[in-house]
DNA sequence: TCTGGGGTCCTAGGACCC
DNA sequence: TCTGGGGTCCTAGGACCC
């Protein structure tokens, strides 16, 4: 295994990106989310710092954004360009010549060996920033999650190094949701046990967390608050589980003819991903989330793997058939399951 | 005041089988 | 009145992440 791992995080890449083909938005706050509408349904994709400022962050709804801050400029997501620039990013990072696994558009882990992982963390920096003008921070550590949260302690535009040697001096007394992979629903399920800080989290005892929060996520919640991962930095191809479509209408479906010609259309546009893919659905999901922000999923599993169109369509309308209540619907969603 | 879209993995309960 | 026990598969829901 090698010596370090480095996680590399670009800052604020979306807002980024925008900047950078319309620099005369540099120094302006720069909201990016939905079409680019705030008095729409949508949520923020990524705030630049000066955003922030006004407490605006990733996952608000668009309308709060622009309630905080009413000068940001509003643009719509581009898909495309993101995913073009990453390809960008990614291919700096790997003319390093070491192990590069990507994690989305805008991280990665590298595994690196040598004696001085601050030196190659500023190379970093440097071929990020000469191959495409943008900023990155990067977390060192001795494994993955190590290399993960000193991130953040980096941003922006720094380098943190956090190690077993260090690892509760830095989290010790922080809550259990500062770790990756806790979230606010854990930390109170743990507040309620009695662990309030990640250094408590540590110190519990493996078998009583199990009995609480299940066999594999109980004892994993102890190794993760120790800082302890042994998981390899992997540069193998991302093989999809799944592929789906879902959308969120500006007006909640009222009517069940239209959902089922909304769930028709989006299974034709699964349809088309799965035909990319090539390989073969086992199953079809559908998910309804009701006006009251209320979801359910029915699924349907296939006689045997398919990728017509006909069969997919079908198989998800008879997933539609099993939800009974006809309520206001305002969102819908298909997802096929690849054969495994 | 409202709460996107793309995913992954784990859990719990029921069905089913021997 | 009592009606095992273990293993596996399937399904829906939950939590989390970017």
């Amino acid at each position: 295994m090698a010596r370090w791992v480095l996680h590399v995080d670009l800052d604020q890449f979306i807002a980024a990106v925008e900047v950078l083909r319309h620099p005369e938005l540099r120094g302006r706050p720069v909201v990016v989310g939905g079409d680019g509408d705030p008095t729409k349904r949508g949520v923020v994709s990524t705030a630049s710092y000066e955003a922030r400022v006004y407490g605006v962050h990733s996952g608000m709804p668009l309308r709060t954004a622009a309630r905080r801050c009413p000068d940001a400029v509003f643009l719509a997501v581009d898909r495309e360009l993101y995913e073009a620039v990453s390809d960008e990013v990614m291919a700096a990072l790997r003319s390093l010549g070491v192990v590069v696994e990507v994690l989305g558009w805008d991280e990665a882990f590298l595994a690196v060996d040598g004696g001085d992982p601050e030196a190659v963390a500023q190379e970093i920096r440097d071929r990020v920033r000469a191959a495409t003008g943008l900023e990155c921070s990067v977390g060192i550590g001795e494994n993955k999650l190590q290399a993960k949260l000193a991130t953040g302690f980096g941003k922006p535009a720094g380098v943190f190094r956090l190690t077993g040697e260090t690892w509760f001096e830095v989290l010790g007394d922080r809550p259990p949701d500062a770790l990756w992979g806790i979230g606010a629903k854990t930390a109170k399920r743990l507040k309620g046990l009695g662990i309030g800080t990640v250094g408590e989290l540590a110190a519990a005892d493996p078998e009583a967390l199990a009995g609480e929060m299940g066999p594999t996520i109980g004892p994993w919640l102890v190794l993760l608050a120790q800082g302890r991962d042994h998981s390899r930095v992997s540069d193998a191809p991302h093989v999809p589980r799944s592929c789906g479509r879902e959308t969120t209408f500006q007006h909640d479906l009222d009517d069940w003819e239209d959902v089922r010609r909304e769930v028709s259309r989006l299974a034709r546009r699964v349809t088309g991903d799965v035909a990319k893919d090539g390989r073969g659905v086992a199953r079809v999901v559908v998910k309804v989330r009701y006006a009251p922000f209320f979801t359910q999923t029915h699924g349907r599993t296939l006689d045997e793997p398919a990728r017509e169109a006909a069969l997919i369509e079908e198989a998800a309308l008879a997933a539609l058939d099993a939800f009974t209540g006809r309520r206001p619907v305002r969102l819908l969603g298909v997802r096929a399951e690849f054969v495994r």
